[in-house]
RNA sequence: GGGAGUUUAGCUCAGCUGGUUCAGAGCACCUGCCUUACAAGCAGGGGGUCACUGGUUCGAGUCCAGUAAUUCCCACCA
């Protein structure tokens, strides 16, 4: 079949999606293969593809299609995450633009609405992955809030719960006052804000609530929270302070009164040297209230109002009653001065929201021993964290791994299967019905009308940790009674999965405890952590600088393959990526030099009785042999999850080698035909060369290996098998350098035009070249013919009408040459002293490995051949 | 404040156990070419004191220490 002139993605593209889908090719069973499994890190179901999807699904697909033509059994399970606060926020605002207040809705009208949002947006980013060519098995594409999944944390959490590892209690935690739930501390980010420093009077009181002349200074930076101070507190050890040990103060504007008291935690040098304790609102303190049995009281609500225990402001926000009480204290005389000051605040991370530490009732569940065998999975090495620099990140974590807060004050998620009893207590199950049987237990006058289940949903990570295990099997986690089905018994554990550093912990880590837990096996064998994909100018990407280029106007300008190369041709494991359009268009032009290479070939006339030129014949087994050391190369790359190597290793391999050199030289000169020998050989060469590509780019191969001959119906190159690496001769590919090099230099003088056509032609090579490679040489350096063999000294042969000598050894100047060489002799000598003095430590030879020695041994060996060779050219100098 | 990483060509990065194909790749750049697959191309070319200082060694991008710059993670002093 001919190709047309240009390659166009945009028709091919769709088609072969459409094909492979058809055909099933993306499906995959159970079976006697040895499986390749990867879990698709979920994306928000509602969220749309950005270029960090772009990147790590590029890279799972490579990986899927590799392993898929090594003949392993290659499932990708995709699928989505119901993100709870993220999409909790967005149906939020789409019925605000509707004029709908989630406070005005129920709880079973809101998720009405939620749901219905998640139809209709949920598929969207999966349709994405589809033009990208992702090839995962859709037939198996789950969501992680869907029924069965959803049963799977609730059994998890009465799991852990019975377990004694799941406690309700009373916590500071971040509270979010714009999406009015707790979040956990990694959600939390922190950034230095600018603020003020206030510093303000309290006077002390004179037994009876009433203020003496003397006062003390504290410094915050939150003013409006004095109303619910509890105590000043100062360090034990400062004497500026001793006089009001067993002192009360006022606290200004409302005049109530707080004791002084003492903590070594104030530090006397910050500040005044006074804190003032506020339990309620901020986290410290709470610790600080606690050992000293201080009131809490709370004057803050869920929206960072004030409320009427602050007797002052209320219904005022947080930002608005700062600003406003800075006014009231300074008119009561309270005010000392305001600073200027910078401090890291803490924001949300889903909503921006300045986070406000609040004390409420959540659930926990207890990491310590879940993280103890989780570090160690990755430890022993049963887990591979690429790159090995992770280990250090993830172990720092895991050893000072807090308690998580799982619950979250939102209505879309799992809600917590807890059931309150008219006395307080408290139930856990999996079932509305066994909670009722539960209560009964303890109550048996009980109704279902008299429990009352928990509010809260669970957090989103507490059902996708149980992800790769999940998806195959949703019953299992939770009851470790219950026998892993097919599935999970096939595909678990997974093969490798690749994903962002940035959710190491939220993630990465929680499925290995998770795994543990429940399999008692490690969740995936390597973990692959990309890079942050940042802007050219090492930005990150972000929707407000507008950085972020659309995926799909990429795909749609350059088609997928295209995308696909660029994405990865910049991308080593755990670097950020610096992406820049311009490696989307190296990709495209290597599409382009895919198909006009194949345009050329098939254009050939073949003459299947013609003679192989010795050219051809020696052209096709330099080939032949590279093309086995590069497949090896490529192996190896894959083996050590350098992906951008081993793709660099295929680009040059087919764009340098075989297009640049090896076309050329079997191309067939004007109006003549090919032989069928070496037309064989050629057609050959390429798809292997389309085999090695095709994880790449799977689209523009399948399109030319289905025109390189009529295929069956339903075949594809997918699932052809990845090329084989034969022997390979290295002197040989070594002696090709050198005629390349030759030829190099005769096409540069050339090209410069440096030689008057009389002039003997001179350049520097090193080495010899064997006879085999002289036609290759006249070939491709546009030689008619050779004159002389390689004699000692220079290799002779005529360029155009030129005769020209090419000297093997520099050229000119034997003093020089001699210098030279002594030097070297010198070098060698030293060196080989140094190889010998580490071949008679006994130290050396008894601790290192047979190999290392070995290759001690061939460097003496080498470096006494090559002081041989010296003393020998010295002689002759 | 604690920890981890990075620093090699204009840019992005390889460089695995120290050695002689170790100073590399891709892109960018310069020069010449519309040569009958491809100008999204072909051919040729220039360019780096391997951050700095010291140490170990016969020998150091490579190992060690210090300095500087920079990135990320953890913590968060009110």
């Amino acid at each position: 079949m001919e190709l047309k002139k240009n390659y166009n993605p945009a028709e091919v593209e769709d088609k072969w999606y459409a094909y492979w889908l058809k055909n099933r090719c993306f499906h995959s069973e159970p079976d006697s293969r040895e499986p390749y499994t990867i879990v698709i890190p979920p994306p928000n179901v509602t969220g749309i593809l950005h270029m960090g999807h772009v990147l790590n699904n590029t890279l799972n697909d490579v990986l899927i299609r590799k392993a898929r033509m090594d003949g392993k059994n290659a499932c990708w399970v995709p699928g989505t995450d119901h993100a709870s606060i993220a999409t909790e926020n967005k149906v939020v605002a789409r019925l605000a633009e509707r004029g709908i207040k989630k406070e005005d809705l129920t709880r079973e009208e809101f998720l009405k609405y939620a749901w219905e949002w998640k139809e209709e947006h949920g598929g969207i980013i999966l349709q994405q992955l589809r033009k990208l060519g992702a090839s995962c098995d859709w037939d198996r594409t789950k969501f992680t809030m869907e029924p069965a999944l959803s049963d799977a944390v609730t059994a998890t959490f009465v799991y852990f719960y019975k377990k004694g590892l799941i406690y309700h209690g009373y916590r500071m935690v971040n509270w979010d006052p714009v999406a009015h739930t707790a979040i956990s501390d990694d959600e939390v980010v922190h950034r230095d804000t600018k603020s003020h420093f206030y510093h303000l009077r309290y006077y002390i009181s004179d037994g009876n609530g009433n203020p003496t002349k003397d006062f003390l200074v504290i410094a915050t930076t939150r003013p409006e929270t004095i109303m619910a101070d509890a105590a000043i507190c100062v360090n034990p050890a400062d004497e500026r302070y001793h006089s009001l040990r067993g002192k009360k103060v006022l606290i200004p504007l409302i005049n109530r009164e707080i004791p002084v008291i003492e903590d070594d935690y104030v530090e006397m040098d910050f500040g005044t040297g006074c804190l003032k304790v506020t339990p309620a609102h901020d986290a410290h303190d709470y610790e600080i209230g606690q050992r000293h049995d201080l009131p809490i009281l709370e004057i803050l609500d869920d929206d960072g109002r004030l409320n009427e225990k602050a007797r002052i402001l209320v219904g005022q926000d947080r930002f608005e009653a700062r600003k406003n009480i800075v006014g009231m204290l300074e008119e009561a005389g309270n005010l000392v001065k305001i600073e200027e000051y910078i401090s890291p605040v803490g924001y949300s991370e889903r909503t921006d929201a300045v986070i406000e530490p609040k004390l409420s009732k959540q659930w926990f569940l207890k990491l310590e021993g879940l993280a103890k065998s989780a570090l160690e999975a990755v430890e022993s090495g049963s887990i591979k964290l690429i790159p090995d620099k992770y280990r250090n990140v993830y172990r720092h974590w895991m050893e000072n791994a807090h308690d998580w807060c799982i619950s979250r004050q939102l209505w879309w998620g799992q809600r917590i299967p807890a059931w309150y009893l008219p006395d307080g207590s408290v139930v856990v199950e999996e079932t509305p019905e066994q909670a009722l049987k539960a209560a009964r237990a303890i109550n048996p006058a009980l109704t279902a009308a008299d429990l009352r289940q928990d509010e809260d949903v669970l957090d989103t990570w507490f059902s996708s940790w149980l992800w790769p295990i999940s998806v195959f099997d949703a019953k299992r986690p939770g009851h470790p009674e219950h026998k892993p089905n097919r599935d999970l018994g096939y595909y678990y554990p997974t093969s490798d999965l690749v994903t962002g550093p940035d959710i190491i912990f939220f993630w990465v880590a929680r499925m290995i405890m998770a795994g543990g837990e429940f399999m008692n096996d490690v969740p995936f064998r390597n973990v692959y952590f990309t890079g942050i994909v940042r802007d050219k100018l090492g930005r990150k990407m972000s929707k407000t600088l507008g950085n972020s280029p659309d995926p799909l106007v990429l795909i749609e300008k350059y088609g997928a393959d295209s995308v696909r190369l660029g994405m990865l041709l910049c991308s080593s494991a755990g670097n950020d990526i610096l992406y820049d359009e311009s490696q989307v268009e190296q990709g495209r032009n290597f599409c382009g030099k895919i198909w006009n290479s194949w345009r050329l070939v098939s254009g050939w006339r073949v003459d299947e009785n013609g003679r192989q030129s010795e050219s051809s014949r020696v052209a096709v087994k330099w080939f032949d042999n590279l093309l086995s050391r590069t497949i090896a190369t490529v192996e190896d790359h894959y083996r050590k999850f350098r992906i951008n190597d081993a793709l660099m290793a295929t680009y040059k391999l087919f764009w340098d080698d075989y297009c640049s050199w090896y076309l050329e030289l079997v191309k067939p000169a004007w109006g003549e035909a090919i032989d069928g020998y070496t037309f064989d050989a050629t057609v050959g060469f390429f798809d292997k060369l389309l085999k090695l590509i095709h994880p790449v780019m799977p689209f523009i191969t399948e399109e030319i290996w289905h025109a390189m001959a009529d295929r069956r119906p339903g075949e594809t190159i997918m699932y052809e098998r990845t090329p084989v690496a034969g022997p390979c001769d290295e002197a040989f590919l070594a002696g090709f350098e050198q005629a390349r090099q030759i030829i190099t230099g005769v096409r540069g003088i050339r090209a410069q035009k440096q030689i008057a056509p009389k002039d003997p032609l001179k350049l520097s090579i090193e080495g010899e070249v064997s006879e085999e490679l002289y036609p290759i040489i006249a070939k491709a350096a546009g030689i008619s013919g050779f004159v002389g063999a390689v004699d000692g000294a220079a290799v002779s042969f005529i360029v155009g009408t030129v005769k020209c000598s090419v000297p093997l050894e520099g050229l000119v100047d034997t003093a020089q040459e001699r210098a030279k060489v002594e030097a070297e002799l010198e070098h060698q000598r030293k060196f080989l002293a140094g190889v010998r003095a580490k071949l008679s430590n006994e130290g050396f030879l008894a601790r290192a490995p047979e190999a290392v020695v070995a290759v001690e041994r061939k460097k003496e060996a080498d470096a006494l051949a090559r002081i041989e060779a010296l003393e020998a050219s010295l002689k002759t100098l």
